[in-house]
DNA sequence: CGATTTATATAGTGGTCGTCACAGAATGTG
DNA sequence: CACATTCTGTGACGACCACTATATAAATCG
């Protein structure tokens, strides 16, 4: 098996190198030079591997779902309220754009706001990972709603959409350099929104 | 006065086009033939004129916050609670990013996101724009604390951060096209923190 | 072994990037 | 008028863009 000349790199682990460069950078900021520099492989060997720019990204945005966004998630999915899962999906969101170390803010939010509108499939790449996101907010609020949990607004998309303002907020405001501490500060103002009822 | 060969194009209104495309497409997603086809002008004069595509930028900012950006911040003055004057804040924010005709979001939480850590004179005139956004509402909520007015919170910079959170993230949706009333019901959802106390 | 298959490195494709030299055109001044 | 001054159009600079043709290297297959 495998006939002909085996890969010299680490496809995955190159994978996790775009994904860092893509999240730091944006999609229009990141450069096939700069990719092949941080993956440490020749241009040819990117484009054998994975296709296009717009394919790796593709890719990468996969690995980024599956991988570091995937704890904000499993906690949405794991509280036992929904109003507790809210919580924690924030907390860990903003714990997400502050690593020490990697890149800040969200990879989505970040490439939805560099790649413009000739960027045809990966903004339908990105607009379906948002909804996705967005979906799975709704869906735990109703999960809580028919359970007979008291949610601040009976209009489970408004209240997800409200989320997802402060997730991309958030984002946005790590970007700009915002501490962990700063925007643990928001969540905790965020859901006194539940407190109203 | 004025000797030498007069310029055949009004400064003020290429530089408002020139908004416009900034607007849309952010600071590294705009290239200068992008501007030169909108400014109805060639690049020498575009440099003779301007300085630099960062000189232009800055100058484009300026005119954002003075004009388009004005009147969330005249209202947010003009309130006659604290509470009342975020709202209108958040709903005038609400509108300009989505405007018929206009480009989407917030000039400044595009650009944010869409120029790198190389471009160091444009990420310091647009944090310094951000900046002082945020402390032009601490400033409100302050007025409104001393004042005697309650708020959710008696920290008002965390109060002030968390109003910016939903105002960035307004700004990411709407580029990612969500509506106006869609960005209005969250402004429902986000001024429930005040009725929490 | 030779033949085939796959990956790599080198070096390029045409195109666009931000910026500017230069020459010509249009004004004011003397 | 000549002259200084300022703007405009043409065209180009070197650098980079996403992407690839070509040749060589390294593996398996018969």
């Amino acid at each position: 098996m495998a006939r002909g000349r085996p890969r010299e790199f680490d496809r995955d682990e190159a994978l996790h190198r775009a994904l860092d460069v893509f999240w730091q950078r944006g999609y229009q900021g990141t450069s096939i030079s700069t990719l092949t520099d941080a993956m440490g492989i020749g241009s040819p060997s990117l484009y054998a591997a994975f296709g296009s720019k717009a394919d790796l990204f593709r890719e990468a945005t996969e690995l980024y779902l599956s991988e570091d966004g995937a704890e904000p998630a499993r906690l949405l999915e794991a509280g036992e309220t929904a109003r507790s899962s809210v919580e924690a999906f924030l907390r860990a969101n903003a714990d997400l754009f502050t690593r020490e170390g990697e890149p800040s803010g969200c990879m989505l939010t970040r490439a939805v706001s560099t790649c413009n509108e000739d960027d045809e499939e990966v903004r339908a790449c990105l607009a379906h990972s948002v909804d996705q996101r967005r979906g799975e907010i709704a869906a735990r609020l109703e999960r809580g709603r028919t359970g007979g949990e008291p949610l601040p607004c009976t209009e489970v998309h408004a209240l997800a959409e409200y989320v997802d303002t402060i997730v991309q907020g958030m984002a946005v405001r790590a970007i700009e350099g915002a501490t962990r501490a700063s925007l643990h500060r928001t969540v905790d103002l965020a859901m006194l929104t539940w407190d109203s009822a």
